[in-house]
DNA sequence: CCAAGAGTTTGACTTATGTCAATCTTTTTG
DNA sequence: CAAAAAGATTGACATAAGTCAAACTCTTGG
């Protein structure tokens, strides 16, 4: 079979990867930031805050992962980010003085730190390695953004489960320990609300590609097997 | 008819107007950075820069509107943002040291500003105002962009085309003199690609909503009827 | 360990959207 | 000003995705 170099391009090209840490910040600074932080426990399925919410703080993510979605008001959701261990959120409502406009959800037990809004603000003013932190990452995750619009907007189902399943591997593999294929357990219904799609199709989809063995999936994980060629196939045929 | 008082809710609850300015920065920051700037001048449907490119710099925008957009490997299209005079881009992939991400043309004639890359990060070390108003605006536009994923994953393309016009009818009101309801002059086929659609489909709701004396045409030109009700209405039959 | 419930999968059918082709309208250019 | 090109619209049909219902499978608690 012949497949486009472009497409593998485009692929590379494109940004997906999204996450914000604060683990590349100099040694000192992330002691100051997490100086007066506090340990919060958030059993599984739990609400950490709601959308519409006002922000108090910030999270870094110790243990465990969560989702971060909206809810619609003909009660559809929308996934928007899978968070997994050294990865911060809560922060931009803060910055942009709004209220959240997300909820998050704990996937399983989960572990974080907090820091307070006005202990954020006030370092934030005094770190110019903190604000150059945050510009970056910010452009960043702006331009994974922009790609994704792109993706939900122009391309099929196919396209959009492969690119989730490229993504979330990256997640699990940080949850997990760093193997190169890692264990994607997410409930179908979450992985559908990620992928912006019916759980029905949803599961054809992954049937479809179990049939074409780009995935295996033993009981409710899965796990990529051709893992460069997951993208470029589920756009062809 | 009964509207549903949610639908109102959520979509005053939701950010979707986007765009950076520095008009709101004070006096004398703005003389600073511009204070080097170059007056650049691009012609209809020329290219400003494309995706993949060097960021050599940014621009504000004096006169015209511009298109900003991703091509795909397949030639689809995919419109992400609209510019109107006043607002500023090209900076998020200075900040975020990638190539960039979108490529922007001009959909009339059109007149900018460009401040050199290293002018640009010069200031912005310099000017903690600056500083924060970009940490401001990008997590406002994060905000937006989380929005607009929702819309795109979850709706179909009547309420995808109604706020696309809610959100052109600004940027044409800016555009032109500031009346309430602003001429929408953009080609259709550009249109279909803001929205994300097919030409034909776009057309097609666009009678869809003619006939519901939502909006008026007139010739190329949209405008919008029932400013308040063309979203809610179109997520009703 | 079994029964209940939650989560997953498959089938049949409906609806939304995409695609191709033809026509009509506006704009541009010689 | 007329011809040609570009842009917009409509129709017929194909395909993708959503919906409802039923069956199956795994998990969990009494």
């Amino acid at each position: 079979m012949i497949i486009d170099e472009k497409i593998h391009n485009s692929l590379n090209r494109f940004h997906f990867y999204s996450g914000i840490r604060f683990d590349t910040l100099p040694e000192n600074e992330q002691s100051i930031i997490f100086e007066n932080s506090k340990l919060v426990s958030l059993e599984k399925k739990k609400v950490l805050f709601r959308q519409g919410s006002f922000p108090n703080g910030i999270y870094m993510l110790k243990k465990g992962m969560v989702k971060v979605y909206q809810l619609n008001y003909d009660g559809s959701v929308q996934i928007l980010f899978i968070y997994s261990p050294c990865e911060v959120f809560g922060y931009r409502p803060i910055l942009s003085n709004e209220y959240h406009p997300v909820t998050v959800a704990a996937l399983d037990s989960c572990e974080l730190l907090f820091i307070d809004r006005n202990r954020f603000l006030e370092v934030l003013q005094k770190s110019v390695a903190l604000s150059n932190q945050l510009l970056f990452s910010l452009s960043h995750e702006f331009t994974v953004m922009t790609n994704r619009i792109n993706v939900f907007a122009q391309r099929g189902i196919k396209e959009r489960l492969a690119l989730a399943l490229l993504i979330l591997n990256e997640k699990f593999k940080n949850e997990n320990n760093g193997t190169e294929i890692a264990e994607i357990k997410l409930p179908r219904t979450d992985l559908a609300n990620f992928v912006g799609t019916s759980l029905e199709n949803l599961v054809r989809t992954l049937s479809f590609f179990k049939e074409k063995r780009l995935i295996r999936v033993k009981g409710k994980s899965i796990f990529i097997e051709h893992f460069e060629n997951l993208y470029i196939l589920s756009a062809i045929d």
